[in-house]
DNA sequence: CTGAAAGCGCTTACAG
DNA sequence: CTGAAAGCGCTTACAG
């Protein structure tokens, strides 16, 4: 039919909904509003639109959807490395969330660089992200200006400014810290080595005050050393060498990042020394690994499905009522003493 | 000027390219080919374009952008699982060679599924990628058909099927699997355990392959064990559980993918045994982790940055020239023995 | 119940 | 050197 018409469905294009149209003989109106289950259409018409559907192999681009459509249907989500499987977990729990819910997901990092997370948030803003979630490399996130004057629905991870707008999901991170402390405390440790990242990061200043609140109930306070670290591996293990090339170490360490439980044990090593008959070993964040190793390492466990399904679900809720005052949510923590932690005889 | 035009720039609204042509008094066609920096224009008007686009703070719309252009400018990228370090250190390479090179990375996971492989190359193919970088779940890719029937450049990695038409970039699986063997032989092992996840995953057959020619060589093909193991960390425990309670251990383990490797650890953990008094311990993959423990663990490291490059390259080569026979590439690994492999003294 | 027209934000011929 | 017009693939009022 309509024989003179242009043949346009060579190999290699796909096909268009006005492709449908001309094979369903109706206008291309008619096919979207089928295609997405809006108001009343023939039932004749809707057969033979699903019809054409299917012997075209028609699917809706939906980035040209989007085009007229007011609202935008990725979420953005900004992770600081890709590479450390606590945030690789993070992204999969993301990613399932998404399926099914109408949005996409599209995961980038910021490889810990405020201007790299500047410059990918604004990349995600220019495809009109509907909202984005970000775990941010430092307090104040750099692109904050344009979030807000596009009234981008946002929610903050993990590592969240103090006075900020936006939805924030955190850990009870004074209150885990502070569990840690005490442990060790009961288990006969008084001496204690803290390994943590920039005190930039609020979740690093949080984990740090628990530390030393639990520290000071048991009188310790004065026996707590700090050893800064970079936020990989590379430059904690820098700080480790430094640190252990002092000389004369505590009893126990407890690294409030995974790159510095890393950086710690590679130094244990490395010297022939022994966990945990040489040093103690307690981390946050739980990965994989930490249950695989001779001994398996104590952790602090961050629920990372439950955190993800909390931010997902305030971005759900954020979406719908943009107007509504920010949300700022807390997830629990586990304890799991392994075992890296010995007890003192003495 | 122009005041009863109306005046669309209101808070929470992108400055579109009209917005842009209207302060800069010309056409928005003459904005578009300042801003990609075609044709000529007169250097007055390029001026006053500039200076309307900083004055708006206006970004082209690159999904806008595309639509109209013939070619897209997404690259997609599907990898069995972020969990797996393995994979996030690959996505985290390229994305930086994504970076700057005009093409913008979208990264998705199969979770080692291929009917979800197959619908995240669907979704993919909706939003008309120039490009397709895929860590396939099994010999065969799912969506093949769609893929060839749009054209796509593809380019396989890591578990290539064998007859394909696509691009691929392998490792040298044989050779250094049967590395691996011939150093275990050299230092005194005869009974080794392999770890292996399916057989449908051509990396699995080659890996396994290496280790019998090798094996062969050494006349120890009939003390070779083969495990099968799930493709994750528990499937993997699982298979080791029954392997560890069956008795008699072999002297050394191979495990030719990273999962296998942690279940393999995990259990000689668990039932109090040592590595390497009791056990010697090789994994296929190398991660960070496997640096920290005590002790290290032996590996075979694929070089992540080498394999992310020669496919990025292959990838812009293929886009260039679609017609070009497809081209087959492999990069070298390495042996790393370190202290989770014991000399035997028998 | 249905379709013609306009529009999303941009680019691409084409005519001047 | 520049702009009007048409178009990318879809959706959204709106008129019938």
């Amino acid at each position: 039919m309509a024989p003179d018409e242009p043949q346009r469905r060579s190999t290699g294009e796909r096909p268009t909904i006005h492709d449908v149209a001309r094979l369903a003989n109706v206008s291309p109106a008619t096919v979207s509003k089928v295609l997405r289950g809006l108001g009343a259409v023939k039932a004749e018409s809707v057969a033979r639109i699903h019809a054409a559907v299917r012997e075209l192999g028609f699917r809706v681009d939906p980035l040209a959807a989007n085009l007229r459509r007011s609202r935008r249907s990725i979420i953005g989500l900004v992770v600081p490395d890709f590479r450390n499987p606590f945030f690789g977990s993070m992204v999969a729990s993301f990613e399932r969330l998404a399926e099914g819910s109408g949005y996409r997901l599209v995961a980038v990092s910021s490889a810990e660089k405020v201007e790299r997370e500047a410059a990918q948030i604004e990349a995600l803003l220019d495809w009109r992200v509907a909202g984005l979630i970000v775990v941010p490399t430092e307090a104040r996130l750099a692109a904050e200006t344009s979030i807000l004057d596009q009234k981008v629905a946002t929610v903050l991870l993990d590592r969240v400014p103090d006075e900020s707008s936006f939805d924030k999901v955190n850990v009870d991170n004074i209150e885990a810290s502070a569990a840690v402390i005490r442990e060790l405390v009961a288990m006969g440790h008084k001496r204690i080595m803290i390994a943590t990242a920039t005190l930039e990061r609020t979740n690093m200043r949080d984990r740090l005050a628990g530390v030393m609140m639990a520290a000071q109930e048991a009188g310790i306070a004065d026996r707590i050393e700090v050893v800064q670290c970079g936020p990989d591996v590379g430059t904690a293990t820098e700080a480790m060498v430094a640190r252990f090339d002092k000389g004369k170490l505590p009893s126990a360490a407890f690294a409030l990042l995974g790159p510095a439980t890393m950086a710690i044990l590679r130094e244990v090593e490395r010297r022939g020394l022994v966990v945990p008959a040489d040093l103690s070993v307690v981390g946050f964040d739980d990965v994989e690994w930490m249950q695989v190793t001779h001994p398996p390492i104590a952790a602090v466990i961050q629920p990372i499905d439950q955190i993800a399904e909390a931010a997902w679900k305030q971005m759900i809720a954020r979406l719908a009522n943009p107007a509504d005052p920010p949300r700022s949510l807390e997830v629990q923590c586990q304890l799991d003493f392994r075992g890296s932690v010995a007890t003192l005889s003495s």
